[in-house]
RNA sequence: GCUCCGUUCGUCUAACGGUUAGGACUCAAGAUUUUCAUUCUUGCAAUAGGGGUUCGAUUCCCCUACGGAGUACCA
């Protein structure tokens, strides 16, 4: 809004990697990405591991397949630069350290040296004066610490060498800061309760805000799109723009999305509970070795998720649910995203996923089949699989079910339910299975559900006695498809040597 | 506590200040099917509460309630 209309557009992701990619953050990701492709513009990878402690190993290479997974594609990345390298910030210092020493040089940072037990004490003091809750760090109150406002220039310089020390923003009372949140609006804070926010730590890493503000100018990202957590965060964020003399890049603030009972932002204890993954794809923690489940491994389609996941928030405006990430991209716009929260509603995801599974091109299926066929052991020629997937592609919720919900087609049956059969069979009916398999061999496909109607009336049957004995032989089950279609999968020599095979009871 | 943000069916959501408040998921009923699934039809179900402004408020303003976020040398 307040760039110029020439500037290309960048956004970016920049995740920090303590962790696999959760559903909040895949969303925040597709949704810069969104905007980035709708604007012809770049979207980029940067990982923010400024806090070393809590790194976790494998994070990253999980966060990369699931962006990958999802079909989000990176312009720029750590494996992938573009001129604005290196895309890990714990390969930034030195640029961090040059751009420190501008802040502290015309006056807008200073140095602090006060110990963690005086920072401690400071909010211990400070609670009696504020209900319980201690007073900021800032304009207010930094005259009673110990810091580089506070002491002579030669004590300053002689605590840099002997003591460890972090660099502080300078806010002043005149520093009230307004911005325009492309999804809030317009936004006000009062300087009086901002504080002097760490910048640089003690052990020489700069904090988010310092590293954020610093890779995202000089990686001249143009729209910061992120989650609500950053909100209030980003009135020193401005200032920290300002200080530098730097245009600020245009602000949108996500909503969160909610657990779908009660009230909160959804953790990963909020999806084991309600039994869905949080992760798009499945994780194990090497350091208690637990293993979540991911959307991929559920047999989730990416196009499924993706579609679900950016209509939690956002919608175009018209009544139409179902748009890959094509037509997402043609139609994302930030004024149509939510201010606020959504929970998370798992059926409606499951839904999504049935309906691209109906749309699913066969082959696409039979390839997933394939793959996961025990060729020794099925029955169904090569040519009758197309069947078996076109009838079983609307009874699956989960593409991986593919393999196994016609199992009793595609293998031996392994479970008969006799005691049906036993209720339901008379010996009466075999002349009629003796003729209807003679009908199988002889009759086109296409022509055997009628003349087994005019058969079955012939032997003055009842379609309800005798259907559920044809199912039980074919299948060993009276639920699933059609007779004639499992007829059809398993082919006229299988099918009639399963209805000569009746059941001793 | 303080700061910031929010509140339409159970859930996701639509509605230039003027609609019988629309759609989708779920659920229920029905049609189709020998059964299951798909598909189709129908139904249930909402503007948090109170004040304004206005001929008229889901929409604008204020208050209350409720919810969320932030309030770290974590991001």
């Amino acid at each position: 809004m307040t760039l110029k209309e020439s500037q290309k557009v960048r956004t970016r992701f920049a995740p920090s990697p303590t962790g696999p990619l959760h559903i909040g953050g895949l969303r925040t990701a597709l949704y810069a990405y969104l905007y980035a492709k709708r604007h012809q513009g770049d979207f980029l990878l940067r990982i923010e591991d400024t806090d070393q402690n809590r790194l976790v190993e494998g994070s990253y290479e999980i966060i990369v397949e699931s962006l990958k997974w999802c079909g989000i594609n990176l312009d720029e990345s750590p494996e992938n630069p573009g001129k604005f390298g290196p895309y890990i910030q714990s390969q930034r210092k030195e640029i961090y350290q040059k751009e420190i020493q501008k802040l502290l040089e015309n006056g807008s940072a200073y140095y602090a040296f006060d110990s963690e037990e005086e920072i401690q004490a400071f909010r211990e003091r400070t609670k009696s004066e504020n209900n319980g809750f201690s007073l900021p760090y800032n304009f207010q109150t930094r005259n009673t610490m110990k810091n580089s406002l506070t002491m002579s220039d030669r004590e300053v310089a002689e605590a840099i060498k002997t003591l460890p020390y972090v660099i502080r923003l300078k806010i002043d009372a005149h520093n009230d800061v307004s911005f325009y949140d492309e999804i809030r609006g317009e936004m006000h804070f009062d300087a009086a309760q901002l504080d002097d926010r760490v910048l640089m730590k003690s052990d020489g890493m700069p904090t988010y805000h310092f590293a954020n503000v610093v890779d995202d100018h000089l990686m001249e990202i143009t729209h910061v799109i992120r989650g609500e957590e950053w909100l209030n965060s980003t009135a020193h964020h401005i200032l920290l723009y300002k200080a530098f003399g730097w245009e600020p890049p245009v602000f949108a603030h996500l909503p969160l999305i909610l657990k779908p009972e009660g009230q909160g932002k959804l953790s990963k204890r909020d999806a084991e509970a309600a039994g869905f993954p949080i992760y798009c794809v499945a994780w194990q923690n090497p350091s208690t070795l637990e293993i979540s489940d991911g959307y991929r491994e559920k047999g989730f389609l990416p196009e499924a998720f993706i579609n679900f996941m950016a209509l939690l928030g956002w919608n175009d405006g018209t009544e139409t649910e179902i748009m890959n990430l094509e037509t997402l991209i043609k139609r994302f716009s930030l004024d149509r995203v939510h201010k606020s929260g959504a929970k998370f509603n798992y059926e409606k995801a499951l839904w999504f996923n049935q309906q691209y599974i109906l749309n699913l091109p066969d082959e696409k299926l039979l390839e997933e089949l394939e793959g996961h066929l025990d060729k020794n052991r099925c029955i169904i020629t090569s040519e009758n699989l197309i069947h078996y997937v076109r009838t079983y592609k609307p009874r699956i919720q989960f593409i991986s079910e593919i393999s196994s919900i016609g199992d009793y087609l595609l293998y031996p049956i392994e479970k008969m339910d006799l005691e049906t059969f036993g209720k339901k069979w008379s010996p009466d009916f075999l002349s009629y299975i003796q003729e209807f398999t003679a009908l199988i061999q002889n009759t086109a496909f296409e022509l055997l559900e009628e003349a087994n109607k005019a058969l079955i009336n012939s032997h003055q049957l009842k379609m309800g006695q005798i259907m559920p004995i044809l199912r039980l032989l074919l299948s060993g089950t009276t639920q699933g498809p059609s007779i004639y279609e499992q007829i059809q999968i398993l082919g006229a020599k299988n099918a009639i040597q399963r209805l000569n095979e009746i059941p001793k009871i």
